[in-house]
DNA sequence: ACGGGTGAACGTCTTACGTCA
DNA sequence: TTTGACGTAAGACGTTCACCC
């Protein structure tokens, strides 16, 4: 069966996660739901080497207060981690022969690594939301900064209230009596009457805080 | 001894797909 | 041929808990 990774949200695609599509499940492999009669503990049947290094012994059966055995931690080795790693580099998601290859390699049952891709995705996600929620912070803090600067701007402007307020034309360079200006209502822009012909950007500072957006914060987190 | 952090493992939910009536 | 119900597989997500410092 094809099962298509579900849309890619968009934090993965900012900074360029690639998820391959899974192939059929031809290998057997029963997945979440079919391994709970296995003991995910237990060293796979041939396995057992120095890298399998689990602080727990094997061997300890004993019965947890509630029926079932005990819980074990396993400890992955390093050279295990850094073959899983490398794996993901690779491909956040394995198909059922990339999960049977590895696990075969790393000595550990096909769900093991399945559990190790899935919490790496989730660790994965977690510090991209984290670095995101960085920006966001940087980026409200920048703009609480400009819109104290330009507040203070408006202040200064109304304070000077020397005769009716100017801007310099961009096609004459002469300065033009506020008063022939008028706002566009749906475009936003600042338009002479008479004076001067076409629309014009209002010449001030104050333009500046139309540049920033978002979006540059998904380029500049894709960059790092 | 104790508490917090880490990460492996688990349970549940959601989604996509195949099958069949 | 189309459609809806149903089963299955797999990933996402939240949580638990063993282990370490």
């Amino acid at each position: 069966m094809a099962v298509l990774p579900r849309s890619s949200s968009s934090l993965e695609l900012t900074i360029g996660f690639s998820s391959s599509p899974s192939f059929p499940n031809s290998s057997g492999d029963q997945g979440a739901c079919g391994m709970k009669d296995l003991d995910i503990n237990q060293v796979p049947s041939g396995g057992g080497e120095e890298d399998w290094n689990t602080t727990a012994s094997m061997e300890d059966e004993e019965e947890s207060s509630n029926g079932g055995p005990p819980r074990k931690k396993l400890r992955l080795s390093k050279e295990q981690s850094r073959l899983l790693e490398e794996s993901f580099r690779q491909n956040h998601t394995l198909n059922p022969k990339q999960k049977e290859a590895l696990a075969m390699q790393l000595k550990l049952r096909p769900r093991q690594v399945e559990v190790w891709f899935q919490n790496r995705r989730a660790r994965s996600k977690l510090k991209q939301t984290e670095m995101e929620c960085e920006y966001l912070k940087r980026w409200f803090g920048s703009l609480t900064e400009q819109n104290r600067r330009l507040q203070r701007e408006v202040e200064e402007l109304r304070a000077m209230k020397v005769g009716p307020p100017t801007v310099i034309s961009p096609h004459s360079c002469e300065p033009l009596p506020a008063s022939t200006l008028s706002m566009c209502p749906r475009c936003e822009r600042v338009t002479t009457t008479a004076a001067d012909k076409g629309p014009n950007k209002i010449n001030a500072a104050s333009s500046t805080a139309a540049t920033m957006s978002p979006k540059v914060g998904t380029a500049a987190l894709q960059s790092r």
